[in-house]
DNA sequence: TCCTACATTGGACAAAGTCCAAGTCAAATG
DNA sequence: CATTTGACTTGGACTTTGTCCAATGTAGGA
């Protein structure tokens, strides 16, 4: 655990937004002026493969670090602006996808992005 | 309708596959040499806005097309290939979303993507 | 035929992320 | 205490994907 990892962490603690891979970077430089951005990059990535934030890519733009990694939800993502909330819809999709429809593939996840207008650029409009 | 526009259409009716932009692109230049990145990519987003095909992105690589865009479905995909599947799941995830879970947002769309290995990568494994 | 509007082209540019050689630091070793 | 070792970090070059723009080509109407 050396300084950058830790102020990486501290960074995704801090609030619980999503981040882009650029935003956690530019808070941990005001916290520790001279991390490079490959380690925030390996940091996150580390983060990531060891289950403690989750990325998530809902659109063509960054990537998004996830820090509400221990609790199952899917997102919200306005289509206008890119915020993010966390959801937690009824159901289970893994459930709805037949055999059938499977494909000989083993399935290890489902993702569920709902996308619509939040209310700020709805307001704007 | 110019003949670029025809190839790109013919590109893409030609097999139900899941084509990146650049794989688009290799295709039409071997039906018509001289046709552009530039020109698969201004018509590719034309089709997308008149709604002929949907765009996908799976992941942070390239961005594919599908033209299965008259009937609802969403996407089994490969982790470690990338390749797609169509797939229609039972269920009507919208429902499923309580409207104490919906921040104010207007809804206008929901994506379900699978992921899982395929079972030529897993027997490569 | 000539004009005009639009489509196309090619290349420059931009954003996001990856890769790599070299530098740094701290702990373990002698 | 001095040295070695290995992991961590750095900065920059590079790649991929996509957008933008000025210049050129072209098709169809007046």
């Amino acid at each position: 655990m050396t300084a950058q990892r830790r102020v990486v962490a501290e960074v995704l603690d801090g609030d619980h937004v999503h981040l882009t891979a650029d935003e956690v970077h530019a808070r941990a430089v005001a916290k520790l002026p001279e991390i490079s951005r490959a380690t925030v990059y390996n940091t996150l990535g580390e983060m990531v493969s060891l289950g403690e934030v989750i990325e998530v890519s809902t659109d063509r733009r960054a990537k998004r670090y996830d820090p509400n990694a221990h609790r199952a939800h899917h997102h919200l993502v306005c289509a206008r602006c890119g915020a993010i909330r966390d959801v937690h819809p009824s159901g289970d999709p893994l459930a709805d996808l037949p055999a059938g429809e499977r494909f000989g593939f083993t399935i290890s996840g489902v993702e569920l992005t709902y996308r619509g207008i939040c209310p700020d650029c709805a307001a704007a409009a």
